[in-house]
RNA sequence: GGCCUCAUCGUCUAGUCUGGUCUAGGACACGGGCUUUUCAAGCCUGGAACUCGGGUUCAAAUCCCGAUGAGGUCACCA
């Protein structure tokens, strides 16, 4: 497993919940570190606690890394390396540098022996890539335990001797592993072990600045849920790559990935937190949205208008208004939110006209209805397969001499029954002139 | 509470190492305006920050000390 590359990272998560938005930062910034200096990504799953480690969410996490283009070089489960483990175990036994502790069963599953670690009590100082140096005085942890059993190494021990088995040069993690530093030293000087280089890595926050998770901030810790909402992978790693760290490129902020391999470094690394704020994201959605063809949104729009009306009604209507809801998305969720909205009802169904809502300002109701006779005596002068810029052609010159908001306010009302909806024109078209000719007759009638 | 870490607009940040060009720059969000009526987008524009207190210095957002505040962590989880 070792190899001539001069570094070495790993992303190391355990399967016990959903990969989220912190894990995806460690996992990204970990992976930028690796391509930027041609050197070897682990990702190793630390599913040691058989009891909480599940498949399902190993799948989630290797499936979203997948998804995300982070793509590692070496795969390890360190439920596979027990004999491996065991083995280093031993020596330390042997060594005396471990011993076994005959403990008080003071909970369920706890045992009447454990191995614990001989702590000389030194004062450890390491060096962190991002803070300098940390000094802990190490009395205070004790003889800590390291093993339940000889075949059951706990967290610290079997990430201290994977990273130094697997040749690991480079720790990228959060800084919630600060505290758990100085423990893994002492197990690392206890094994003859070289110590790697550490980078710690400020937490991404909630609003209320704590750490985000899953318990306390619910669903929108989980990347599945960015996925699912139709965020695109490029705008996700773009934003989260700049949240804790700036590639100092002046204003610039669009990155694509192998740009960000490009210019990562840790020296422009953040120390202090930083809030995940999804309007910012939604923001970088949107700028990347604009660079995709239109037929993928088009898809998208298919597949959530179908859930609601009729099929064949939606593939013939998607087309005619994929532009118009192009420039009010800012992420494909946003489709469904507007239908929800009752955002395109009124291509399916006519609408329902509050008589009031008619008449724009203080315009009359005699002129509204002279207004509402020349349009339909306009939209009656164009071919059947005109389009919005036919339309506006022939109305535009009335509009703009009558007044444009009491000619196409009522217009676009008629033919969308609501305060707000894409402009007439676009509209009129996407209606054909039957339609839109009955509609605009059904306002005369309610203003009658 | 002990230990550890951090501290520039509401949020993400540039500037801090190598003090002066910072009356602190950009982005998101927000306010106002413009645009083919509404909404959105776009363009223009506005408000908005160096946590506080001491030092050092001709000069401090930048260096030092302290206070305060915030977060992390204190398992036979990872």
């Amino acid at each position: 497993m070792k190899n001539n590359s001069p570094v070495a990272v790993r992303f190391a998560p355990s399967p016990t919940g959903f990969f989220h938005i912190g894990s995806v930062r460690t996992a990204l910034f970990n992976f930028l570190f690796a391509r930027h200096y041609g050197g070897q990504f682990v990702l190793r799953i630390e599913d040691t606690d058989v009891a909480r480690s599940k498949k399902e969410y190993e799948d989630n996490i290797l499936e979203n890394m997948r998804w995300l283009g982070l793509e590692w070089d070496v795969f390890a489960r360190q439920s596979e390396r027990a004999d491996i483990h065991a083995t280093e175990l031993q020596k330390l036994l042997a060594s005396g540098a471990a011993y076994v502790s005959k403990e008080k069963v003071e909970k369920e599953g706890d045992r009447g022996e454990v191995i614990r670690l001989r702590n000389p009590g030194t004062i450890v100082t390491f060096h962190d890539e991002i803070r300098g140096d940390i000094s802990v005085d190490t009395t205070d942890l004790g003889d800590f335990i390291i093993a339940r059993s000889p075949t059951e190494p706990l967290f610290h021990f079997s990430v201290v001797v994977d990273d130094f088995l697997m040749g690991i040069t480079h720790v990228i993690r959060g800084e919630d592993h600060i505290s758990n530093t100085p423990r893994q030293i002492l197990i690392q000087e206890a094994l003859g072990a070289p110590r790697p280089i550490y980078a710690h890595l400020p937490l991404i926050l909630a609003a209320d600045r704590s750490k985000l998770s899953k318990r306390k901030h619910g669903e929108r810790v989980a990347l599945s849920y960015y996925k699912q909402a139709g965020f695109l992978r490029a705008a996700l790693i773009n934003y989260i790559a700049l949240l804790g760290w700036n590639p100092n490129q002046n204003e610039r902020e669009i990155f694509s990935l192998d740009e960000l391999i490009h210019l990562f470094d840790i020296a422009h690394i953040q120390k202090a937190g930083a809030i995940f704020n999804e309007e910012k994201l939604r923001w970088f959605n949107r700028e990347y949205m604009r660079t995709q063809p239109p037929e993928l949104l088009l898809q998208d729009i298919v597949k959530v208008l179908s859930k609601r009306y009729f099929a064949g009604a939606v593939e013939t209507l998607a087309p005619k208004i994929v532009s118009s809801i192009r420039e009010r998305v800012s992420v494909t969720s946003d489709v469904e939110t507007m239908m929800d909205a009752g955002e395109f009802s009124y291509f399916f169904e006519t609408p329902v006209l509050d008589a009031k809502k008619i008449i724009w300002k203080d315009t009359s109701t005699e002129t509204t209805r002279a207004h509402l006779e020349k349009i339909i005596s306009f939209v009656t002068t164009l071919t059947s397969d005109f389009d919005a810029e036919k339309a506006k052609m022939v109305l535009w010159p009335y509009a703009e001499h009558q007044g444009r908001g009491a000619v196409l306010w009522p217009m676009r009302y008629a033919l969308s029954g609501r305060e707000k909806s894409p402009d007439p024109f676009t509209l009129a078209a996407i209606l054909g002139k039957e339609e839109t000719i009955k509609r605009l007759k059904a306002a005369l009638v309610a203003i009658s």
